[in-house]
DNA sequence: TGCATATTCAACCATTCGGTTGACGATCCT
DNA sequence: AGGATCGTCAACCGAATGGTTGAATATGCA
């Protein structure tokens, strides 16, 4: 699991995987809640899963029936510091970043409507 | 050409964009300088170089019979403000950055060079 | 004009990817 | 024990990916 660079950028160019990343920025979740908002089957959001674990961007552990899953942003640093090595890109604005995530979920939201 | 983010992760994913990308760093490169390290044909980058364009990653631009190729890093903005919501990654190191490059093409030399 | 160089196009191929469904193993609850 | 819930497995499918080769286009040069 050291995750290379191969393996987390490819697990972060699917937008329902961002997504999930987004959601667990939150809070630890359990699968089935995971799969919740998206209009799809529980087995391809354990796929999604499987390889988001894979990339090490997540965790999961199994407590009782319910696997838990866990943020590991530390996975990123290697891609982040690799994309940085490219230009400076203006220290952290959170703002812009809250606004940019509330972009991707309402998207995300939208997607999952048109179906329903 | 908005180069969103599913567009920008995915041309990163793979590791020959990714050492091109690396090469433009230096400097401009015609297509053929481009080719020239990898091993393999000259029509498969011509489509790496296709997709990093699709992505914004570079621009091409015809002189003569030459096509130049030119980095544009600002479209690693947007994907690398996403990546830094989910943690505050030290600094710039340029330092590790250059060891982390060499090593990545490192890798590439390698992998052209066990074919000859 | 005519040849060499630079790059892309078109068609093809094997593999991977993102999704589905149906069956299965674990665990909790009564 | 028996039923419901949680999650994965296995097999399948269509579309996308990363590569190939051979022909075509455009430019430079003698």
């Amino acid at each position: 699991m050291p995750a290379n660079l191969d393996t987390v950028f490819s697990a972060l160019a699917d937008p329902t995987r961002r997504a999930i990343l987004s959601m667990l920025l939150e809070d630890d979740m359990a699968v089935t809640d995971v799969a919740e908002p998206f209009q799809m089957s529980l087995t391809a959001i354990s796929k999604h899963l499987g390889i988001l674990t894979e990339a090490g961007l997540i965790t999961r552990e199994k407590r009782g029936r319910v696997i838990w899953c866990k943020l590991e942003p530390d996975a990123m640093r290697s891609a982040s510091v690799w994309m940085q090595g490219f230009g400076q890109f203006e220290p952290v604005d959170l703002d812009a970043f809250e606004r940019f995530l509330e972009c991707e979920l309402a998207e995300g939201d939208a997607e999952a409507e048109t179906q329903e």
